[in-house]
RNA sequence: GGCGGAAUAGCUCAGUUGGCUAGAGCACACGGUUCAUACCCGUGGUGUCGCUGGUUCAAAUCCAGUUUCCGCUACCA
C-alpha cells in the first residue's frame, strides 16, 4: 500500500536580512503541521527556502562590499540556521539562486513567451513614471495617469508582459467553485472585489533595471521579474521541467495540498501563482492559506521602532520548545496574534512549568518515592479511572479534527486539556494518601501506571508540536512515543518498567520582574547602538543645470483644512512671496490641519500642477521620511520670510 | 473614497445553522490539599454580549442605521 502523499510549502524567505520571530512563526507552523500529517501516516514533502535575487540584494550587497552571491549565500544560510535552530523537519531547502530552479525560470519563461503567454511589450503612453505602473490604453483618464492624473511617458523600456486577463475568468470560475481554496475565507473576498472582478492588467515579468535575476535566454537585456522566479519554486524544487521530463517527484507531490503563506502575499499566491500554472497547463494547489501575522504590542514589529524579536534571542532565553508553543498557542487562526513579553512569561509559566512540567515531575517523584521508580499496573481499578481514560482517549479526535482545518493553536489546548486532566486525577486519587496504607499499595501502584501511561500518550501527540519536550517526557518515562495507531487504547505502557531516578525540569519558571528587567536592558543597549541612520538606494547622479531647474522657496501655512474624500490628504493654502498656492499632501496622519497653520515650511514651487483627489495642487511640501514612514515637514532653521530662495 | 472584517468578564479570546441561568484560559478572592517547579484541585463575579431601532414565542447570533478599530485597495508631488 502506498502512502498518501502531503506536499506543503512555505513562502521562500527573501535574503535581504535576518528574519525576526514573526517570519519565524511561519515555518514553526509549518513545521507542527508537517510533522503531524507525517504523524497521521502521510508521505509530507515539505519545502521552504529563500528567495534571493532582485535590486534590493543588488544595492546591499554593494553596500556590504560583497557580490551578491556572497550576500546571499550569507543571508541563506543565516535563515537556515534559524529553521534547524527551530528544529523544523522541511524535506526541501530551496535556494532560487540553485542552477537547476534558475535553469527552469528560463525554460519556464521561454516557454510562456512561444505560447503566447508572455510577450514583449512597451511602456508606450502607458507608463507613468513616479508611479511606476504601466496601464493600458483604456485605463487612462483624458489620456492621462488614472492614478495622478500627470502625463504619461512615451515608452522608455520595453518588457515582458504576462496575459492575466487571458486567464481570469477561468480563475473566478475555480475560486468560485472551491471555496477552500483561499483561507481563510475572508480573503477571497478581498481578492475578488479588489483584483478580479475589476479586471487584471497584465503583469510585467521582467526588469531591465538591474542585473542580479535570472537572465531571459532569448533576450538577454532582460532578467525575470520576482514573480516567475519566486512562485515557480514550489514546481522547481519538485524538479519539474518545462519541456515536459519533469522527474518523478513532480508527479508524486503535484498539485500541492498547501501552500502556507502570510496574508500580505496572498494575491501572488491566489491570482498571479494560479494563472501562471494554468498557462502551464499544470492543476492548481488544492489550498493557499495566509495565515495572520504576529503582532508585538500595539504595532507590527519593525527594526526600527527597535522592538524587534529575534528567534535566538528567544530561544537562547527560553529554549526552543517554549518559543515554539508560544507562537503556535498566541496565535489565533484568523486575526492577527499579540505578543508581549507579560503573555509570554504567563503562558510559559501557567502552561508549560505549571500544568505540564509539574505533572511529569510530580508523578516522577511519586513512582519513585512510593515504588523506587518502577510502575506496575496491578490491576486495581476504579470507577474514577474510567471518565479520565475516556477524556484522554478522546483527544486524539480532538486534535485531529482541528489539525485537519489547521487550527494549530487549538489543537495545542486539547492537548494541554489532557495533561490537565492528569493533575486532576492526581488530587481525585489523593496517591499521598494511598501511600500512607499498606493495603492500598496496589491501587496506589495502578494509579501512577495510569498517570505514567496517561503523560506518555500525551507527550505521543504532542511531538508534532514541540518534538524535544515529547522526547524528553518520553525519556524521562523510560518508553518510547507512540504512533497514532498506538493511541487508540491505554495501557501500552509496559508493566513494571521503571523510570528515571532524577526527573529533570522541563521548563522552569520565570519571574515576570526579571523577564521584563532584561528586556529593559538589552532595549537601551539596543536604542545605544541605533544610530545607524538610513540608508537609500542611490539615485543617477545630475548636473546642476538639472538641479537649477528647481525652484525651492519658504512657504507659510495661512491655512490648512483636510481633503474630505481622502484619509492621508490635507489641502493648505501656502504664501509664498506675494503669490498663494494650494498644495495637497500626504500628511495628515502626522500632521493636524490646525498645528499646519503658520508654520513655515519648504516649498518645491514649480512642480507641474497636478489634482489629488479631485483637488489641485500646485507644489509640493518637502519632508523628511525615516524608515517607518513617519513624516516631518522642513522648516527653516531661523527666521525667513515667505518667498525667500531656498538653494 | 471602494470592498470586507471586528467590537463578548480586568486581560487574551471561544461562541457552529437564532433556543434552556452567555463560555474558556490567565489574573484576582476564598476553600481544599501537600506528591510536586509556592504546585495542583474546587468554588466565585456586578459581563448593559459597541450603540439605537426592527423581525421573532425567542437574538451575542438575523435585518437597518450608527460609533470606533482593523485589513485589502485607491490616494500620499
Amino acid at each position: 500500500m502506498t502512502k498518501k502523499t502531503y506536499y506543503m510549502t512555505t513562502a521562500i524567505a527573501y535574503t535581504s536580512g535576518k528574519p525576526h520571530i514573526g517570519n519565524t512563526y511561519e515555518i514553526v507552523l509549518a513545521d507542527s503541521i508537517a510533522r503531524f500529517k507525517r504523524f497521521e501516516g502521510y508521505d509530507v514533502r515539505f519545502q521552504t527556502g529563500t528567495d534571493e535575487h532582485g535590486q534590493k540584494i543588488e544595492i546591499k550587497a554593494q553596500e556590504a562590499g560583497v557580490t551578491p552571491r556572497e550576500f546571499v549565500d550569507e543571508v541563506s544560510s543565516q535563515i537556515k540556521e534559524i529553521w534547524d535552530m527551530m528544529n523544523t523537519s522541511y524535506t526541501k531547502f530551496i535556494r532560487t539562486t540553485d542552477p537547476d530552479h534558475e535553469r527552469q525560470i528560463q525554460k519556464i519563461f521561454r516557454r510562456l513567451y512561444e505560447q503566447g503567454d508572455i510577450y514583449k511589450g512597451y511602456y508606450e503612453g502607458m507608463y507613468c513614471t513616479p508611479c511606476e505602473s504601466f496601464f493600458t490604453p483604456s485605463q487612462l483618464v483624458d489620456g492621462k495617469c488614472p492614478d495622478c492624473g500627470r502625463e504619461v511617458q512615451p515608452a522608455q523600456e520595453e518588457a515582458y508582459f504576462l496575459r492575466l486577463s487571458k486567464y481570469a475568468d477561468r480563475l473566478i470560475e475555480h475560486i468560485n467553485t472551491h471555496p477552500e481554496f483561499i483561507q481563510p475565507e475572508s480573503r477571497k473576498n478581498e481578492m475578488m472585489n479588489n483584483f478580479l472582478l475589476p479586471g487584471l492588467q497584465d503583469l510585467c515579468v521582467s526588469r531591465t533595471s538591474f542585473r542580479w535575476g535570472i537572465p531571459v535566454d532569448f533576450d538577454e537585456k532582460h532578467v525575470v521579474y520576482v514573480w516567475i522566479d519566486a512562485l515557480s519554486n514550489y514546481i522547481t524544487g519538485l524538479g519539474y521541467d518545462a519541456d515536459g521530463n519533469s522527474g518523478e517527484d513532480f508527479g508524486k507531490f503535484w498539485p500541492a495540498d498547501l501552500h502556507l503563506i502570510g496574508k500580505d502575499i496572498l494575491r501572488f499566491h491566489t491570482i498571479y501563482w494560479p494563472i501562471m500554472l494554468m498557462a502551464l497547463n499544470l492543476p492548481l494547489p488544492k489550498q493557499v492559506f495566509g495565515h495572520p501575522w504576529l503582532l508585538q504590542g500595539d504595532g507590527k514589529m519593525s527594526k526600527s521602532k527597535g522592538n524587534v524579536i529575534y528567534a535566538d534571542d528567544l530561544v537562547e532565553q527560553f529554549g526552543v520548545d517554549a518559543v515554539r508553543y508560544f507562537v503556535l498557542h498566541e496565535m489565533p487562526f484568523e486575526n492577527d496574534g499579540v505578543i508581549t513579553w507579560e503573555l509570554l512569561v504567563e503562558r510559559l509559566n501557567s502552561d508549560l512549568a505549571n500544568t505540564l512540567g509539574n505533572l511529569v515531575n510530580r508523578t516522577i517523584s511519586m513512582s519513585n518515592k512510593y515504588f523506587d521508580g518502577v510502575v506496575k499496573d496491578e490491576g486495581a481499578a476504579e470507577e474514577i479511572d474510567a471518565e479520565f481514560k475516556e477524556t484522554i482517549l478522546a483527544t486524539t479526535p480532538n486534535v485531529v479534527a482541528k489539525m485537519d482545518q489547521l487550527r494549530v493553536a487549538d489543537a495545542m489546548t486539547e492537548i494541554f486539556n489532557l495533561f490537565k486532566r492528569c493533575n486532576k486525577y492526581i488530587d481525585e486519587t489523593m496517591p499521598w494518601a494511598l501511600a500512607k496504607d499498606e493495603e492500598k499499595k496496589p491501587r496506589l501502584a495502578t494509579v501512577l501506571y495510569n498517570l505514567v501511561d496517561g503523560i506518555l500518550y500525551g507527550a505521543s501527540l504532542l511531538q508534532s508540536f514541540m518534538p524535544e519536550t515529547a522526547e524528553k517526557i518520553a525519556e524521562q518515562l523510560h518508553a518510547g512515543l507512540r504512533t497514532i495507531e498506538e493511541l487508540d487504547r491505554l495501557g501500552r505502557y509496559p508493566s513494571g518498567n521503571r523510570v528515571t531516578e532524577s526527573p529533570q525540569i522541563l521548563f522552569a519558571r520565570w519571574k515576570m520582574e526579571d523577564v521584563l528587567a532584561a528586556v529593559a536592558e538589552k532595549e537601551e543597549a539596543e536604542d545605544a547602538s541605533q544610530e545607524d541612520g538610513i540608508d537609500l538606494e542611490a539615485k543617477p547622479e545630475i548636473t546642476f543645470e538639472e538641479f537649477e531647474k528647481m525652484q525651492f522657496q519658504v512657504g507659510e501655512i495661512i491655512a490648512c483644512e483636510e481633503v474630505k474624500k481622502s484619509k492621508k490628504l490635507l489641502c493648505s493654502q501656502v504664501k509664498i512671496g506675494s503669490q498663494v498656492k494650494q498644495i495637497v499632501s500626504g500628511i495628515k496622519a502626522y500632521y493636524s490641519a490646525e498645528e499646519m497653520v503658520g508654520k513655515k515650511v519648504m516649498v518645491l514651487t514649480n512642480l507641474k500642477p497636478a489634482k489629488l483627489a479631485g483637488v489641485l495642487s500646485e507644489g509640493m511640501l518637502l519632508c523628511a521620511e525615516d524608515a517607518d514612514g513617519n513624516l516631518a515637514l522642513m522648516t527653516p532653521e531661523k527666521e525667513m520670510p515667505a518667498g525667500a530662495e531656498i538653494g
